[in-house]
DNA sequence: TTGAAAGCGCTAACAG
DNA sequence: CTGTTAGCGCTTTCAA
């Protein structure tokens, strides 16, 4: 039966030092004798000591925590497995150093997500936030240094702004190979569809696209803006399809809308990649699992988030070095994309 | 510029009463009086005061958090939208209460996951975790006793045990109608892929699978098992197909499998569901993305979630009532399912 | 190199 | 009804 959890008052008494010697031994600070540090360790180990996190918390004023609030999409679809995979790296640094992640996730409505912040910093609950969808007009750094907490944003900051950010270097080659691809490919009328337009990255990746097309003399087929959700790719690709000129392929603004755009073609009958070509963004394990294997701009989600912990935890003194490589985005030349069709 | 940040003792001064009576207004204790009350509330809130949690956790030995430890599978693709649901319930009834969920993703192997229970508990981060994916031979519930922190499983023990547990009311229902819908469209031979057989809900599903089979003097085409990646079951699904008698209809463990199985399945020219019937589990946005729409077995995960957190609530004290109604598993028929070919 | 002592911000007796 | 006070488990001067 678990008895009383051990105090460092026992591991001391146990080492026959003082409650401040044991202190400095585990927070590795001089002082200590190598005998004295030794005692000490054994002691912790026979015990099965580890500081109380409420106690550090209390007199160091550090949590080690830190947080992360996500708005909870109604259909689920858009920002989660991308979502998963951004966590995955920021714990993937957090764990080594004995970091916690403290994660809300609230509904749309703005006010929750500001609740939830205000909470995470007015209980001192984490020590730093990591940030992600960049939004336009985007009120959340203000608000985190009001509430003087520690933030690092995963992608672009909405105008210039002195908030810590990380983002892949090369953030436009991507897009630009997939217009590269395509264009090689025949094909001349591409069409894109985009996620929302409050989105930071939405308006930088049509930007990279038109500029791509540009660069060949070319405009864009259409540009459509959609929601994050199948509803909103089907609707797209719908209206797409129904131009008398259509485009012979189409950009979207991620997975899970091209699958389900490419999905809509299909039962539209339009054979893809034969007569439509599709290419997402992201690369989430979805694109392999679909027929066809879809052609994506990969990123590198998990080094984002590698890289905002790291920011982070440099800003908190607990890293030297805040860099982390996180890999340029890529092409990932699958099934869905191919020649343009001949007819014209 | 934020300033200091307020402590209980500012709160009391400007409110003109004793930290006491902040503390015994805050909590909602007797004896009180109502300007008191008042002044106090009024102070808290012209000074934003929330009580440090620090604080609060070292005082009371309650951290008003929960925690989770999820194993990050090697290729993200079958836990993870599970997971995402299965938190979103979880955080809809933490939230309310302003309890924190503490996450932690650990790698495959086995003892990271328990280094980061002991984490969770030698530290007193957490007054209670919720598990998932309830393993045969399990070993995690003698672990967190020993650790003595409250816990609750979302599924089936494996075996006959005091651990808390949450579960869809009737269970077996989906399976046995995915069974009923396929039987009733002429089906015979049916085959099923499940997931790891260390899962104990692998093994019930695959026992009311076969036993909903017999009712109808059925037994399984085949079965075969598979880990729980889309490799396996294009793996699956190629080695069912290339039997002589093959099964006209295959159920899969979880939604990724049988999309990727239908892939295959029409990759290898087999029309889908013309020629196979594929039935998924969980119902995943995924399988709305996907052409044609995944016919699955539908569960209640974030009522699940819920449910799971509403116990742990409840033996902390916290609410009266630990139920939450969870949906039973429905059977959900989109296009994946149609009618058993003719030939025999 | 070590230890004693003073809190960190809060809750819970216990007195008034 | 309200205030005083003693810690919760730890870190950190400051002396010894």
């Amino acid at each position: 039966m678990a008895s009383r959890k051990p105090t460092i008052a026992d591991v001391a008494a146990l080492a026959g030092v003082s409650v401040a010697a044991v202190s400095k031994v585990v927070n590795g600070k001089a002082g200590i004798s190598a005998p004295t540090r030794d005692r000490v360790l054994t002691a912790a180990s026979k015990l099965r000591w580890t500081p109380s996190a409420a106690a550090v918390a209390l007199r160091s004023a550090k949590t080690r925590a830190i947080g992360m609030v996500a708005r909870r999409s109604p259909d689920l679809l858009s920002a989660d497995p991308h979502f998963t995979l951004l966590i995955s790296g920021i714990e993937g640094e957090l764990s080594p150093l004995g970091y916690g992640l403290l994660l809300h996730i609230v509904g749309e409505e703005p006010s929750a997500e500001e609740v939830a912040y205000r909470r995470l910093a007015d209980e001192r609950r984490v020590d730093g936030v990591v940030l992600t969808e960049s939004r336009v007009g985007d009120t959340r750094f203000e608000l985190l240094r009001t509430l003087d907490v520690r933030t690092v944003l995963i992608g672009t900051p909405w105008r210039a702004d002195p908030v810590p950010s990380v983002q892949a270097t090369g953030p436009a080659r991507g897009v630009r190979a997939a217009v590269e691809h395509l264009v090689a490919h025949g094909h001349r009328r591409i069409a894109y569809v985009s996620g929302p337009e409050d989105r930071v990255h939405t308006l930088h990746r049509r930007r990279v696209f038109e500029d791509a097309l540009a660069a060949h003399d070319l405009a864009p087929s259409h540009s459509v803006v959609s929601d994050f959700t199948a509803a909103g790719a089907v609707d797209a690709i719908g209206k797409l399809l129904a131009e008398h000129r259509r485009p012979t392929a189409v950009l979207f603004a991620n997975d899970s809308m091209a699958v389900a755009g490419m999905s809509a073609a299909r039962r539209l009958g339009v054979d893809v990649p034969g007569e439509l070509s599709v290419v997402g963004h992201d690369d989430l394990p979805l694109g392999e699992l679909v027929y066809p294997q879809l052609t994506t701009v990969r990123q590198d989600l998990i080094g984002l988030g590698r890289a905002a912990a790291r920011v982070l935890l440099a800003s908190l003194g607990e890293v030297e070095d805040a860099s982390v490589d996180v890999r340029p985005p890529e092409l990932v030349v699958r099934e869905s994309t191919g020649p343009a069709p001949d007819r014209t």
